[in-house]
DNA sequence: GTTTGTGCAAATATTTTGCACTTGA
DNA sequence: TCAAGTGCAAAATATTTGCACAAAC
């Protein structure tokens, strides 16, 4: 199973280009820009594919949106995304998981699985000034410049 | 402005008697079946009402719904949440500031917002066996019993 | 050649909105 | 009174699915 196509192949590729987190719809929009034709349904279900596969990470956004990013490690991980310019880092586990699994414990819960995303500007924005005002009113959109 | 009415009152009065998280479809479904006869819309515009009001949580689902439930205290805060019976603890705001603040300090990230959701097994259903080979095989999923 | 993948369009699902009508203060 | 609130149905969005056709192995 899994054969290599050309659509797929050019999921793959606008995925390993692109360093932020992309909506399905937007990846759809990225592939006819570049004159590949792909199936919004095939994005979708590439994607779905991926992710199953635990190459990509998918995180919802706060209108429910799905947003797909390519994976550097495979290992569980979170995000610390800058709103501004884009730029992720990906926050090593063991901090996380450390953290999580003691608020659980103290609580008497075991099991635990976590949803957790950061948002925030790094410091290359947090220097221009001009962001602040900005960001007063349209804080947590993600909106696409790319 | 903000009159209370009829259906106002209605909502507020089952999400007071709900401890869970619930959709704005199964509220609605809630009043139906006790008789009030809400629209759906109606239920959507003062769930968004309430939330701005910061008087219901609002939390989004792995599949995208919105989930509300009525707030405690209005600062601020987060959830762990139990998965076998939806017993809701709420995670004392300082811990989980401090722990984000903390993450994007050093990364040189200002501004932090954060998304965090936890999700376990409280005390009580850990202790219940049957659930430990079910959870064996389908782990990721937080499947909807509902 | 067979099975998996694709495209399209239609189906679902969730949430929002326009607009005429009600109703609370 | 009269603006805020409501109901309904239609719209907007996001995602999934059925099915005939194409392509990979």
């Amino acid at each position: 199973m899994q054969r290599m196509t050309r659509q797929r192949l050019a999921v793959s590729e606008v995925l390993a280009e692109i360093p932020e987190f992309v909506s399905a719809q937007q990846l759809h929009e990225e592939l006819a820009e570049r004159g590949v034709a792909v199936g919004l349904a095939t994005v979708y279900r590439t994607l779905q594919t991926l992710a199953a596969a635990g190459e990509v990470d998918v995180l919802r956004l706060a209108d429910g949106e799905a947003a797909y990013r390519r994976c550097a490690t495979r290992d569980h991980h979170h995000h610390l995304v800058c709103r501004a310019c884009g730029t992720t880092v990906e926050i090593d586990g063991p901090t996380v998981e450390a953290w999580a699994g003691l608020v659980g414990d103290s609580h008497g819960f075991t099991r635990i699985e976590h949803t957790i995303e950061l948002f925030g500007l790094c410091a290359e924005c947090s220097s221009e000034d001009a962001l602040d005002a900005a960001v007063e009113d349209g804080p947590a959109r993600s909106d696409g410049d790319r």
